[in-house]
DNA sequence: TTGTACGCGTTATCAG
DNA sequence: CTGATAACGCGTACAA
């Protein structure tokens, strides 16, 4: 007999007992949560008491059964383990607590497979609306979202004809405005330590921006010039020693993040030369430890914040079916550093 | 009329349409996806067909509702921008997948206030358990946890008498033997730049740990020697400088995390000093960021992932009623690395 | 092995 | 302004 038990201090309060204590009906307690303003001042305040002595929080389960909504987004994002994504998603969930939602995180490890498997977790838990990490996946992913009508935006990608809600900016775009600089600073064997390509556009997209620059140059970008690696210090680091096991050395090495150029600085050193005099190296995000290392990293500062909140703004707009706010492209620029100069160095 | 929709191909497919699909009852699909075995192996074929081809995936709220459980923990983290919590978060997210359970994270910015609500959030979306970092935090936080019966562990700290479970090291002994170490290098003038230890037993502890090795060796901790910083770069960097202001200088700062000492490193660089020559510089964490620096860090090694890991099991048994795994302190060691060195230096 | 029927906590409709 | 009451999707005794 469930509802015997009348008095049961310990178990979770329902909305029915915060009624029974009131002496109202359940119907007002909720209008009371939900629509204030359609209660009597004097029951409201009764009800907010009885509310307050139970220490009742409403049954999420129950509301988003009764309501079929969650206030509610979903991430999914590679890793919790970059500065990145940690800083994006922070803007994120500022931006959506503005107007009563919450974000619901979960990684993926670079892993479609797993990332497929993370979206249809978010699903099943009701969210409003995903957001994702860059552009590549399976297109049954994007088939499954479209047929469920789940509003979704893509960030950290932007490209002008994608097919769909994308927040971000133009990668490639960016690596070429860098590679170009280091091509203009008098550099003429350039390699590059990217990021696993596969499956990750950002990732791509940098090496085509590089490859390019070289191009428009009449330069290229061997394969001997380029490496993938996972986004680790320690790739960065036994990357750049790669590089220079060939018989000529390049005199610049672009990395794919600042975090692979960080291990590849430490590498540097660990060869007895000097950054920039024998060898540039540049990161790509700006995030603090580019600044933290020494000699601090030239790289290519995007809007983390602001691109993190921007998408927040969109995937609500998306919901709520009001229009979609313009800011959707962001600009990147070049910060120059001590880790990038002239070649020959002076 | 809401149930006259019978082919609605586009909304979210219920319980119900995969039964009516198959030709079988709605407890029969439930039982198909909860208790395979008791289901004929023929029935369980047509059954998943089904599933396969409406997509569907069970309502997060529909199934809390009936079984008064989520299979989904909740953790509030002070913040998600410090590879610290965001590695050690990861591990706990792994150890409860293999249990099937998933991890619901929130963040706190260091504010107890901040705090409460966050987890009254986890709660009222009906967490089976909580995961909370550290020991510090107003009593009516653990009144309320404990009327409710909800299980928690206290992560990233731990002490013999601690009324509560936790999993962690013992902040202050660390603090403690890597003070004691430097002292035993020659270091008689010793600074510190802690964390803010307002609500922060990690930070405070780690302070009182320095003390204690202080006082042990007849020296002190004085005023003038004691900076509280955010856990920032910049925050370390203008501790440092405000240290050096002083008429006379401290030969060796002790920082609150490898974040701190990076950005004291950085401020050592910019006043022309050399480290460790002229003064020694310790971090506290050993995050990636203490060896991609140069000098690399001396720091204290804690084990971000299995604490983490450790946890994780440690809930899951409090929630299930099993008894406590026996692996919930953690031991931590110095890292010897370029930053310190002995006084007077060689 | 399978089906029927009820209840979980909430919202929303409708009547008072 | 308030109260009854019918959904919402799922799990699970219980019956068949």
């Amino acid at each position: 007999m469930p509802k015997a038990s009348p008095h049961s201090a310990s178990a979770r309060p329902s909305l029915e007992d915060v009624a029974r204590r009131a002496g109202v009906s359940t119907a007002t307690v909720s209008r009371c949560l939900n629509f204030p303003s359609r209660v009597r001042e004097e029951t409201r305040a009764r009800v907010a008491q009885a509310v307050a002595d139970l220490g009742y929080t409403p049954h999420f389960g129950g509301r988003a059964l009764a309501s079929n909504r969650t206030d509610t987004m979903g991430a999914v994002i590679p890793t919790m383990d970059n500065a990145i994504f940690a800083r994006g998603i922070q803007a994120v969930q500022e931006e959506l607590a503005t107007a009563n939602a919450t974000l619901l995180i979960a990684s993926s490890g670079y892993d479609p497979v797993q990332e497929a498997r993370e979206i249809a977790v978010l699903l099943s838990r009701g969210v409003d609306g995903l957001l994702l990490i860059g552009e590549a996946r399976p297109a049954s992913t994007y088939e499954m979202l479209i047929k469920r009508q789940v509003p979704f935006v893509l960030v950290w990608t932007w490209r002008a004809d994608c097919p769909h809600v994308c927040v971000g900016f133009d990668n490639r775009a960016a690596a070429r405005a860098l590679a170009s600089r280091v091509i203009a600073l008098g550099h003429r064997d350039i390699a590059m330590i990217a990021g696993v390509t596969d499956w990750n556009d950002r990732a791509s997209e940098r090496v085509a921006g590089v490859r390019e620059a070289l191009e428009a140059a009449g330069l290229a970008l061997g394969p001997d010039r380029l490496i993938e690696s996972e986004y680790s210090l320690h790739g960065g680091a036994a990357a750049f020693e790669a590089l220079r096991r060939g018989a000529s050395a390049p005199t610049a090495v672009l990395c794919g993040n600042d975090v692979l150029a960080a291990g590849a600085l430490r590498a540097a050193r660990g060869l007895g030369l000097s950054v920039p005099r024998d060898v540039s190296i540049t990161g790509f995000d700006n995030i603090d430890l580019a600044e933290a290392v020494h000699p601090s990293l030239a790289t290519v500062h995007v809007p983390h914040r602001r691109m993190g909140a921007a998408a927040a703004r969109a995937l609500l707009a998306l919901r709520d079916g009001t229009p979609l706010p313009d800011d959707l492209s962001f600009r990147t620029h070049i910060i120059s550093r001590e880790s990038l100069s002239e070649w020959p160095a002076l």
